[in-house]
DNA sequence: AGAAATTTTGACCAGTTGGAAAAATGTTAG
DNA sequence: CTAACATTTTTCCAACTGGTCAAAATTTCT
């Protein structure tokens, strides 16, 4: 699975040599960021990539640094040279994570009909659930917990995009081409019934059995959510 | 994994002092279980009580014995002399939960019309997800970390439960009541859009802003969901 | 190559963790 | 009232936690 590397432009590691010197200087200028060797490039992104590993599966708290360094396989220190603070990670990939995880939201165009708008973007959620379960697991862990990390971004960025595509809705709405209802439960349900897939899958597995609980599951899932979303249930005269 | 202990006969707690003179007696009759006293049941519902704060914030690992506690205001040698383990806890909870949060897809009636049933079902598990916010995480929690504890309560009961929901669901479909469309799909959707608003909680709010963030919240979901099962989203003609 | 910078390691630390042991204190049935 | 039991507190521990530090090993740059 490729880094969810999006942007270029990251944070320099601040390596703990660093000090005396810029002490002051740093208040005339801001410290020079040193551009990122390919070694700290190479192994930022593996520590990442081990720390989505574990923080997705025990949360922040639950996570141990050693965990990480482990499965990146370095040493403790070594990986504290890259990251100084747990937290660090952490921030790190809830910020990377952010922007992927909206994409296919910013995607959906005003221009376009709605239904293949809306149709798009629940297949597009859909894959994101099978593709990048452990993002959206570490998503739901930080959101569990309160988003403690996280909040300013949902209140704002989230926040933004969110009430865009809701007016985006709304004009559809009001044009006829989609039934009246409340734009924001429509949009939460959508993330609802996708990242299920990629949050519970254990329990979908576990009760779809051995049989159906392969890889077809995504497929049915994006049938019947299809099916849900553009005629609900009751059964249409045919 | 010990048995699914759901009735009312508990696990005795087995105080530490407990030792030689059952050794050996306890091979040949069950260790009598002695009944519980007042104050057993009291610390251990204040102690469940405390646990559910804290598991429920921050998973298994993330929580310490420590943190329920201070939580049940007790000191965590006392703590321990109810429940000897950490795991204990949890294991508990657990299995309490999952009776109560299975019960409304229980009281599903075969002999009921589709809607109706669907309907409340919603409801019900709307309700669930606004009083029992607490619970709805625990349980997240769990599914997120792939189950371990409770994996085969979820391989057996709640497969066979689901199971059997989802056969009365084919034949309303069959009496054509009910679009043909995959049971088990359905349910998860249902389950996955109405725990949404305990688990996500915090983002539901942020989004919805302080404006529309305040209880009615839970009102609008009923309503909105109400609607896609209903019919979906496509504008039905009037 | 050789100096300078970067990277890695190993030893270490103070605080926290889950838990044990035993002594001290309460409660209650006979 | 008191013996038997239940509860609570105090003290303790080994393993683990996030993190530091200086020295050693390696890479990079000239």
């Amino acid at each position: 699975m490729p880094p969810t590397k999006v942007k270029s432009a990251e944070v320099p590691i601040a390596p703990k040599r660093q000090h005396k010197a810029d002490a002051k200087a740093a208040t005339h200028a801001p410290p020079k960021p040193r551009p990122l060797t390919r070694i700290q490039r190479e192994k930022q992104d593996i520590i990442l990539e081990a720390a989505l590993d574990v923080f997705s599966l025990h949360g922040f708290r639950g996570a141990t640094i050693d965990q990480i360094a482990e499965v990146a396989g370095m040493s403790k220190p070594n990986l504290l040279y890259y990251f100084p603070r747990k937290e660090e990670i952490h921030r790190r990939l809830m910020g990377e994570l952010l922007v992927t995880w909206l994409a296919p939201l910013r995607e959906m165009d005003a221009d376009g009909d709605p239904f293949p708008e809306i149709r798009s973007y629940i297949r597009r959620k859909l894959e994101m659930a099978r593709d990048f379960p452990r993002e959206s697991r570490l998503f739901a862990n930080e959101m569990l917990q309160g988003a403690p990390r996280i909040i300013e971004m949902i209140e704002v960025d989230l926040k933004n995009l969110v009430d865009e595509k809701a007016r985006v809705l709304l004009t559809w709405m009001d044009q006829g081409k989609l039934t009246r209802t409340d734009p924001y439960h429509l949009i939460f349900s959508i993330w609802a019934t996708t990242q299920h897939y990629a949050d519970f899958d254990v329990q979908v597995r576990a009760v779809l059995g051995p049989g159906r609980g392969g890889e077809g599951r995504f497929e049915d899932a994006a049938r019947y959510l299809e099916q849900l979303f553009l005629f609900g249930l009751t059964p249409r005269p045919r």
